[in-house]
DNA sequence: CGAGTCATGTAAGGCGTTACATGATTAG
DNA sequence: CTAATCATGTAACGCCTTACATGACTCG
């Protein structure tokens, strides 16, 4: 009951390595630039930001703006942060459960029409084509933004690669599709 | 809280569409065909079996061999499981959450030296090439045995297309960081 | 003044893996 | 004979999402 350790700790360790963030702006921040190979939700994070200060892992700064009642805390990475952090990144990553449900549904297809199939693959081509705009428009923003780019844009170049893959496979399907029973 | 549904169902479901098996032949099935897209674990199985069994979707067969005490069960697909199923293909699949520690520890590269990071991929590189020589194996496999193997190939086909990306895209990155620092 | 976003959290409850438990058959 | 595979299940426990709860600030 060791090996599925949570791994969210590491993604927040990761944010906060690039700068001081408050919980808000790290879920923020993985939506934005992680999304498409981590995502965290709001009851995952903050109960573990809060475990990670328990541990010193990270330091809290409340910052009381002037009249405000409002708590905005900021945190920060330590030292002991930043070494759990390294440690991390030098493990082998764990081989990520895949579960597709559209490869799931195309596996037992012959349950439906060819149309109907052929239906399905147009709309995933469809929804690969939007995403990889995204991916575009990230790339745009990270070389505008950052200052050392380079593994932001090669985490991106991973999904443009086997998204564009996954778009001709698509094509390629939807012409033997049409072609076998036309 | 209805919107994550259990799929699991839907994979037994699909695979007795292909033939009656017991729940050991499910799980080996599922291991070998789907397990690059779709993976089911002991202690979902067997419960979910039993469910679906007391649903009426799936009707068992106890085979007693003639002197065995060993009970061996045999599941078959009622109609109303293959009206499920088709009720189900018919859905629009679910995204799937991405959780690749491998992209997300490359994302916070920066922590470690250039060399640490060549490693990771060219490790990666590895894994996707074997990978690959999977599912040429498994292809071999589905054109021999299998009567309707469109969809089941198409499947395939997809984790070929997008793992020979990434192998493109290791390649590439390997490049990169070579000519950067060299 | 209402919608949207900023901002922080908790509770419920299903999902899913791992480990445990048991025992038969078969191949080397 | 012993290791692997066939074969079926249960229990514990952490993971993770969704929904709920609250309230301020800001823009139109």
């Amino acid at each position: 009951m060791k090996s599925r350790e949570n791994k969210t700790r590491y993604a927040i360790l990761g944010m906060l390595s690039f700068s001081p963030m408050s919980g808000y702006e790290i879920g923020k921040a993985i939506q934005n630039s992680t999304n498409y190979f981590w995502s965290e939700s709001d009851g995952q994070l903050y109960p573990i930001l809060k475990q990670l200060t328990e541990e010193g892992l990270v330091s809290c700064v409340e910052s009381e703006k002037s009249p405000g009642k409002r708590s905005k805390k900021t945190y920060e990475m330590t030292d002991e942060g930043q070494a759990a952090l390294v440690d991390w990144l030098r493990q082998p990553p764990v081989t990520f459960t895949v579960r597709n449900e559209f490869l799931l549904q195309l596996f037992f297809g012959h349950g439906l029409s060819w149309q109907e199939n052929r239906d399905k693959i147009k709309g995933l081509k469809v929804r690969l084509s939007e995403e990889l705009a995204i991916y575009d428009s990230i790339e745009q923003r990270i070389k505008e933004k950052s200052k050392h780019p380079t593994y932001l844009l090669m985490s991106l170049a991973y999904g443009q690669y086997s998204t564009k893959a996954e778009i001709a496979w698509c094509e390629d399907m939807l012409k033997q599709l049409e072609q076998k029973h036309d």
